[in-house]
DNA sequence: CTAGGGTTAG
């Protein structure tokens, strides 16, 4: 027995070790090995093996080797459903974890931390804060020790439902009582800062990271510079991408991306070009995002014949072209006036099984109204099922400049009716329309709702 | 096991 049991914990270590090399195939043999050998595998065998699949392959793959355990004779506990509900929060797949949740709870086996970590996660990607604060409650309430990351998810999830202020309350309110905050923590309030366009406190609460004895990492340099980006700060974006790299921060894709991007997005596509070669000679491997973003570039650049085979390379390559995919594409084909090729992609897009890309359509409505077919614009305009600002303020700001004021004020009221908000550029072309043509009334009507819409914001 | 990147209107 006592071999037996010994055996078992080495077949654990070995599965461990080849699932974290994502070697599973390996792991499969060692257990059929072991099983011919007499060694049983454990619940832990099975959920070290459910985690990786989990995390490298896919949900589905993972609810298998539950199956697998149950038919085993082993129950699975509290690790296994929080695998899977980690597995499903990160697949955004959020209705399945709180079913998972409720699973857990009726099979007997009680929640741990980390059950409450993963659920308070969730209900913040559901746009839930008062429920995750209900939950992290309720982990206070039962006793239960919070982990320093339950304190992090909660301040970040409030940052990300923008509400930054409550996060800052929080942060304060547990330093007082003795909470010392990580890097994660400042990187987490340094981006909700930055998104809420506080430079000033995003700069106080870096002074802050290295007062705390912290260095800054290549995550919090990215944050920081995207945001400069994002106020048209360039230089001092670059400046902060040539100081992570002297820290030696030389290898980080995201970081790349970010300033290709922008590079791309304000017409550097030289310096673009070459940040993208030095990011490929440092090795660098590709992933979607990174392709998207070398994929705009040759838009950007007019090459569409290589960025049709960029396409091709990414499938051929294991990975699945992306909603972000078809849209640089569409926008890209748009913005060189082929609206037929564009047309044609988004059709294949919406084949494929792409129906609710909502920016693709966008950029669609935007080309066809800016090569003067603005009513195929409102056509495919009226077969869309969700509408935001960028839908409305193309269609009116285009109407505009054919001088169809009437129909752009029509078109106005409805996206005011939608809550969204509409350009101050935009308001005024219509408002300044409508007055010029002789239509007042219509114009002071307009006025009225647009003041009416701001107060109910 | 929580933090950073890629797409659209003016």
């Amino acid at each position: 027995m006592m071999v037996s049991g010994l055996s078992t914990r080495l077949l654990n270590i070995c599965i461990a070790s080849y699932c974290k090399s994502r070697l599973l195939e390996r792991a499969e043999a060692v257990i059929i090995d072991g099983i011919r050998l007499g060694v049983i595998p454990d619940v832990v065998t099975y959920n070290t093996l459910l985690n990786a699949y989990s995390r490298f392959v896919s949900l589905d793959s993972a609810y298998s080797v539950v199956h697998r355990m149950k038919e085993a004779g082993i129950s699975p506990d509290v690790i296994t459903y929080n695998s899977l509900l980690s597995g499903a929060t990160r697949n955004c797949l959020l209705s399945q974890s709180l079913d998972l949740f409720e699973e857990m709870l009726q099979a007997g086996i009680h929640p741990n931390v980390w059950s409450y970590n993963i659920l308070m996660h969730c209900f913040f990607k559901l746009g839930k804060p008062d429920e995750a604060n209900r939950v992290f409650q309720d982990i206070l309430l039962r006793n239960l020790t919070p982990h320093p990351a339950t304190f992090n998810i909660m301040i970040n999830g409030l940052c990300k439902n923008e509400y930054i202020d409550n996060a800052l309350m929080l942060f304060r309110n547990l330093q007082r009582h003795g909470f010392v905050p990580r890097l994660v923590t400042y990187n987490i309030l340094i981006h909700g800062l930055c998104k809420a366009r506080r430079l000033g406190q995003a700069r106080k609460m870096l002074k802050e990271l290295g007062e705390s004895g912290y260095e800054p990492n290549a995550i919090t340099y990215t944050t920081v510079m995207k945001c400069c980006f994002r106020f048209k700060q360039y230089d001092e974006a670059l400046e902060i991408m040539s100081e992570m790299k002297s820290k030696g921060y030389t290898f980080d894709g995201f970081a790349n991306c970010t300033v290709v991007a922008a590079l791309v997005k304000t017409g550097r596509i030289e310096e673009a070009n070459a940040c993208m070669e030095q990011t490929m000679r440092n090795g660098i491997e590709l992933d979607l995002a990174a392709y998207n973003t070398l994929l705009n570039m040759y838009c950007r650049e007019g090459k569409f014949e290589a960025a049709y085979k960029l396409m091709d390379e990414i499938e051929n390559g294991g990975l699945q072209c992306d909603k972000y995919t078809h849209t640089i594409i569409i926008d890209g084909l748009c913005k060189a006036g082929n609206i037929i090729g564009a047309e044609q992609h988004l059709q294949y897009m919406k084949m494929i099984g792409f129906r609710e890309n909502l920016v693709a359509f966008n950029c669609m409505i935007d080309g066809l109204c800016k090569a003067g077919q603005i009513d195929r614009a409102m056509d495919l305009y009226k077969s869309m099922e969700t509408k935001d600002s960028f839908t409305y303020t193309s269609l009116v700001h285009n109407l505009c400049k054919a001088g169809r004021f009437r129909c752009a004020s029509k078109l106005m009221m409805k996206c005011l009716r939608d809550g969204k908000k509409i350009l101050k550029a935009t308001q005024r072309a219509v408002l300044d329309g409508l007055r010029s043509t002789g239509y007042t009334d219509e114009a002071r009507k307009l006025r009225w709702k647009i003041q009416v819409a701001r107060i109910l914001r």
